[in-house]
Order: structure tokens, then C-alpha cells, then sequence
DNA sequence: TTGTATGCGTTATCAT
DNA sequence: ATGATAACGCATACAA
């Protein structure tokens, strides 16, 4: 059905000229009498003519549509990124077409490949938990697609990304554990696969290094799903006895941290009093827990705002010399210190 | 830029054959020979031929792509639903493009022209609270062109709508409410026009009027952006006078359940002892309180799968005769009980 | 100042 | 069994 949209032949043959004639009044094209141009633009405004995206995007090979890939839709923190992503595509007229993924890597190839299809004018994505092969990624960026990589990052060349400090944020939390008097500092740690789960432990490491602190491996355990449910059975392991268990958790993220915190109070231990507890991602529920969850906040709208950014001056093949060489811009994530962590 | 991307037009061309064998032989139609039916496939692979959906869309007048319309990403139930619609429409074929207002009216009619422009095949839409003009959705419906409505439904003629059951959820909670033995009940309103609010008021009144018990307008207060900031002030007021406050909260959404809950914690009141409190919507955030809220769950998942099932058999044509006449579709609500409302 | 013709990638109609 | 051509809606090089 064509909902009775009208085109410029239709305004074309209502006003006996030709199609061409119509095209170029509308937009205002030089050497056009002015007589012709308002006739022709009265026209459209009775009729509600709108130019034809898709016939558009055939004639100039460009669509003004970006693709978004993400592993998951309902998460505070990608949630965030997308919202910026919006905010900025919105703003400069693009479209936003939105996949999940699910964490799945076939999916992550199937969306690839409609989103090309469709003639994307450029990518926007962070990978799966599941990818660890990237060479559809590398074939874009050797085609010259505009690719830019957000929170998670491929160690592939050429790439763009927008990551946070997640190394520094990491270390920031641990800094501060520590400068509270906690010393047996265990950690959550993320997918092992994700270089943002790397990045985490290795703050995490460093941190407990330059404090002059042993790192006990057994104390690094790895939550790969991130439920409730999943570190609330992790915390009951770790911390069953009582004589030989960690007096603080750094957690790879807060919903990890927020079973922790359920775990310990069923277990009867006091927050922060006897065990004090960081997340990563400052939720928005991180503030309204009993205690409140001290979290690394990491500015999700800015990310997704900067990496469309990114993505449309590379699309407009106009990259800035301040952001091409180094490829990859980092922002800074920010400690939240509340009563989960806080020993007055 | 065209990214390499091969046509019908390239495999002919190196072929020597027209382009209507080339689309006839990568189609299966009858009437090709299988000689050239494998020459045609097997190149295609070699040069990874991919139809272009623009070009398809033009020509078959479809693209493939629905439009979703939401106030705000950032929102645990939108987040929720956008999730529903995306699986739905994956699982379809189909693309999402997604908008989102900030609740703006002015952005809601720029949305929904921009993604008419794209020719969209159907439309998702959940309202934003400055809208109290629905034309340009009733023009569309005008049309025939496919719309479905979700949470919030506008009282227009012809529209399609899935939406929770406001109206009993909100009355299971106030029932719980008293008969927990709370019997100075109050309500935080959501936006005063929209549909859900005032459904969830009425739930609440007759809840009330069904038990018996007085309402008090004053105790009727509306909280029109539900922030956790508004609604720990609007607490801090109606909870000023120990000797004459309400006993109990129904909120219309749990955030402004959770800044009651701080702020009436902060007043020195303990919960659920001298106030109960319920919420609306059932946020990840809930289970995690202290205490945890009770709260009203809308299966937002759910919603977005069916506006999108919805919406898809509109646009094929074939409506389902079990859901045309009512042209709504109510999803049951589930009260989740915890321990904010929960005398033992 | 305006019209004609061509092409974007594809499918469908009509020939051959 | 295959090819030529028109059409989807628009923009533009070239004519007039």
C-alpha cells in the first residue's frame, strides 16, 4: 500500500510540468522562476508532500540511518549508551536502528549482515560475551566501513572505540577499599573474555601491588553471567568461614555486588563494618540499596554520545586530527563512595 | 561510498547473461536451467552478493522495518518492552528503528514524520506525557496505515492497543494494603493526562470505596516527574505531622515509592510497621531495597512482544478475528508482595 | 527557465 | 530458457 503519500510526479502532472522542474523548485535550486517555485511548493504543503526516504537513499547511497548493535537491550548501562546515541543521531538526522544480540555471537553476524544490508551508513556496536573471532568486524574496517566499537573493545586494527578507564576506575575502588582498612580485598571478576573484565582485575592487581598487598588467587573468582542469583552462590562459597574469608569484595559489576550484599546479610555479617563492598557501573538502584553500593560510575550517555560522534565524522569523512591517531578515546569513570564501602 | 558491495548487475556483467537471469536463477524461479542456476549461485557466493534492501524496498513498496516510539530508553519498563519488540521483530525479519521523545510532544511529531519519510511498514508508539493532541496518530490511522499502541492508549477510534491492567492492579495493591490493616491509605499519582495514571487512581479509589474507607483528596498527590527528588519532598510534606498522616502509600511507579521509602526512613519511620508502602511496576531495583518494595509487576517483555505480534498481522493483512474486535489487549498484572507492605 | 534522459538495484512484464 | 524494458521516487547531466 502506498498510504496515499504523494510524489513529485504527482505534483508533476497536477501542475503539467515535469518531474524534474518539481525537484528542483523544492529545493530551491537556482535558475528556476519564482512564479513556477511557489506554485509548486503550495502544491506540496496541500498535499503533504515528503521526499521519499528510501528512493533517497537508493539515488545518493546514503541512508541517514546508523546501526546499533548491543548485547543486551534491558541494561542500565547500555540503556544509557543508546540514549545517547539517540540524543546525537536525532540531532544531526540520522536514524537509529537498534539489534540485540543476546550475548550470542550468530546473532551478532546475523545483525551485521541485515544492518549492511540495509544500507547502514555506519556501525555502532559492542560485542558479545561469545565473540572472540572479530574478523566480521575486520572486514568492514578493510572495506573502509565506518565502524566504531563502544565499552567493549576489539584488538583489531584500524578500529575506533570509546571506552572508559576501566583499569583506572578499577584501581580508584581498590585505592579506596584499602584506605578504609580493609586488606583481604577479594574480586568479581567479569567474562574473562571481555578486555573490560581484564582491564577491571588488572587495576584491581595493581592496586593491591603498590599497596604492598598479596594477591590471593583463589580470591578472584570469575562470575560469567552476572546474575543475582549467580554471586549470591559465589559469596556463599567465599565467605563461609568465617576465620579464613575476605573483608572486602570488588565487584566487576553491581548487580554482582548487589547479591554479594544480599548474601552478607543473610550471612549476618555488617556492611561496611566488617565487610565492605565496590561495584562497577553505578546502577541506578546502587543508591537506594541498605547500605548504599559505592560503585564506579561510568558516564554511559556521554559514551554513547561521544561514539556517535565519532562515528559520524568518520562517516562524513572528515575525521579530526585530535581523535584519529590515537584511534581510541577513554573517558573517565568517577568513584561513588557510599555506605557500602565507608567506614566513618 | 559503495563498500565493494556487489549487484545483480556485476554477476551478469562477468557472466554475460542479462540481470533478469541473474534475479530468476538466485530466486529458484522456474523456468532456468540448473546449469545456469549454479553458475549464477556459485558466483554470487565468490563475490558475497547480498540483496540490497533499499533497492528492495523501493520496488516492493515495504521495507521491512517498524518504527518504535518511546518517551524514554532509559527506563527499566520501556527498556524492557523495547526488548520484547526487538525479539519479535527479529525473529520476523524484521528491523527496528527506534525514538525516543523525553517526553516532548513536538519530538513525538518529528519522530513519527522522519520514520513515515523511511516508510516504515507499521508503528509502535507509546506516547509522551505533553500529548493531549492526537491528530497526527488519528491521520495515520485514517490512512490504514498499522499503529499499535502501548501502555499508554489514546481514546481515538480505530486505534490498537496493548496495555496492563492499571485499573486491578492498582486495586490488588490497596486491597493488600488494608488488608494488611493499613487504613490511612494515600496515593502518588503519575501524570495527571495520561490514561495509565488515572487508571490506576480509579483502582485505588474503588479499592478504598470497596473496603469501606474514606478518601481523602488531600492524600491524593500527583508526582508529574517522578523523580526520586520530587517524591522524597512530596514525603517529607505529607508525613510532617506525626499525629495526622497517612499510614500507608500506594505509588504510581516505584521510583516514586523508593524516595518515599528514603525519605520516610530518614523521618525515623520504620517500615512496614508504621507505613506500608507499595510500588508500581516492579523495577530490578525492588528486590534490592530496604526493605525490599512491594510493587505491581507489568510484564513489559510480554507487551512489547505482543504490540509487535499485533502489529505485524496488521500489516500483513490478516488480523486475528480473537483480537480485531476489542482492538485492545490487556495483560494481567502481578502483585509482587515484600516486605515494605508486609505485616507479619 | 524548463524538459529529457539516465541511473541507483531490483523485480515483473512482455518478448523471443 | 533467457533477454530487453519499464517501473519504484528521486536527482542530475545534458539539451533546448
Amino acid at each position: 500500500m502506498n498510504f496515499g503519500q504523494a510524489t513529485i510526479k504527482d505534483i508533476a502532472k497536477e501542475l503539467n510540468i515535469s518531474v524534474s522542474t518539481v525537484s528542483r523548485a523544492l529545493k530551491d535550486y537556482p535558475g528556476i522562476s519564482k512564479k513556477t517555485k511557489d506554485k509548486v511548493k503550495k502544491l506540496a504543503e496541500e498535499l503533504n508532500y515528503r521526499p521519499n526516504a528510501v528512493a533517497l537513499s537508493l539515488r545518493k547511497n546514503k541512508s541517514f540511518t546508523i546501526g546499533v548493535i548491543v548485547p543486551e537491550i534491558v541494561h542500565f548501562f547500555f540503556s544509557t549508551v543508546i540514549s545517547g546515541i539517540e540524543e546525537v543521531a536525532f540531532k544531526h538526522g540520522y536514524n537509529v536502528v537498534l539489534c540485540q544480540t543476546n550475548e550470542k555471537f550468530s546473532r551478532e553476524i546475523t545483525s551485521v549482515q541485515t544492518l549492511l544490508d540495509n544500507r547502514i551508513d555506519g556501525l555502532l556496536v559492542s560485542f558479545s560475551k561469545e565473540t572472540v573471532d572479530f574478523s566480521h568486524f575486520a572486514d568492514l574496517l578493510n572495506k573502509n566501513f565506518p565502524v566504531v566499537f563502544f565499552d567493549r573493545t576489539p584488538d583489531i586494527p584500524n578500529s575506533v572505540s570509546v571506552i572508559v578507564d576501566d583499569h583506572e576506575g578499577a584501581y580508584q575502588a581498590v585505592q579506596h577499599l584499602i584506605a578504609q582498612g580493609f586488606q583481604k580485598i577479594c574480586h568479581y571478576l567479569g567474562p574473562q573474555n571481555l578486555p573490560i573484565s581484564q582491564k577491571r582485575l588488572q587495576g584491581y592487581r595493581d592496586a593491591l601491588a603498590d599497596a604492598g598487598l598479596q594477591v590471593v588467587e583463589d580470591w578472584i573468582v570469575e562470575c560469567p553471567i552476572g546474575s543475582l542469583e549467580e554471586s549470591m552462590g559465589i559469596t556463599q562459597k567465599i565467605f563461609k568461614d568465617k576465620n579464613n574469608c575476605p573483608d572486602a569484595i570488588f565487584a566487576s559489576n553491581d548487580i554482582a555486588a548487589a547479591g554479594a550484599i544480599q548474601s552478607l546479610k543473610k550471612i549476618g555479617f555488617s556492611i561496611p563494618d566488617e565487610i565492605g563492598v565496590v561495584g562497577f557501573s553505578n546502577w541506578q538502584f546502587s543508591e537506594m540499596m541498605e547500605p548504599p553500593l559505592s560503585s564506579v560510575a561510568q558516564p554511559g550517555f556521554l559514551m554513547g554520545e561521544k561514539a556517535t560522534e565519532l562515528l559520524l565524522e568518520i562517516i562524513d569523512e572528515k575525521p579530526q586530527l585530535t581523535t584519529m591517531p590515537s584511534k581510541i578515546e577513554v573517558l573517565k569513570t568517577e568513584l561513588i563512595i557510599r555506605n557500602s564501602s565507608l567506614r566513618k
